[in-house]
DNA sequence: TAAGATTGATGCTTCAATCTTC
DNA sequence: GAAGATTGAAGCATCAATCTTA
């Protein structure tokens, strides 16, 4: 096997993937716990909370998530249904819709929040100093 | 919304899931152009390499990667029809088995690294010094 | 012709139920 | 009864094809 990458840089790159996966299992089963619906729609929710009017394009929607479009229409579809957000006809562009979030998906996202951030904080945000969130946040923003 | 998470925090986890999304994005890219299977193919076969006499009950292979004790059942079942490895009744206890590699698997294994190796490489490892490396280690080890 | 979004088909993942052996 | 592993059913993700409007 070639030594495409050194000791030190495999078990960081080891290290990422672990906890990541070890952080978005809890992550899961804490949200499961409480009878909350999986990560991804908070993502969504978050999404459109932050943006003007509580509303996006399905594509920019797609954009802020890890989904594909279509990947998106789904989910988009199962959340309609569950009346936490509502599609509107964009003004001026009849190809394309927006997302908007409802004012159950609001008080959803305040649900999840306290999970969600909480299990974040114990289990990653807790066990680091402010000079190791630091250094991390400024190394990993650079991949981007 | 409450302050659960101060901005350092919830930067530094963003950034987390953004680095590791992103560069999972590129790597099964990477793999796809080059016509090779999905890296948790890569998982299973690494698990079995390492391993002694390149082989392992499925329940430890299960916990080597990201799945699911069923979910690994369905992979093994692909891999095997696809000649990458076999299983083999585990001696001494007939509820178990055995995965292990095949040559043409260990052959894979040794086409996949270079295309894995080097986009961890390239967007991962050459981005960081050797000082932001090992806190990432560190810090990160520590989470699980 | 291209952009925005959806759909159909297919493959993958997961849960709970099952089978076999301990 | 419990552990090791598999299976059926159902939900989810993804690709390419499609539909509509620009």
């Amino acid at each position: 096997m070639e030594p495409i990458l050194d000791d030190l840089q495999l078990s960081s790159w080891r290290a990422l993937l672990n906890a990541h996966s070890t952080l978005l299992q809890r992550i899961e089963h804490a949200l499961a716990e409480e009878h909350l619906p999986p990560l991804d729609w908070y993502d969504v929710l978050w999404a459109l909370y932050r943006a003007p009017e509580h509303r996006l394009r399905m594509s920019e929607l797609a954009e802020h998530t890890v989904l594909s479009r279509s990947g998106l229409t789904r989910l988009v579809d199962r959340m309609e249904a569950a009346g936490l957000l509502e599609r509107q006809p964009a003004p001026g562009d009849r190809r394309g819709a927006f997302a908007v979030t409802t004012d159950a998906g609001r008080e959803l996202l305040q649900k999840m929040w306290p999970v969600y951030g909480g299990t974040v904080r114990e289990h990653f945000a807790r066990q680091l100093t402010a000079t190791e969130l630091r250094a991390l946040r400024d190394a990993l923003s650079r991949i981007v």
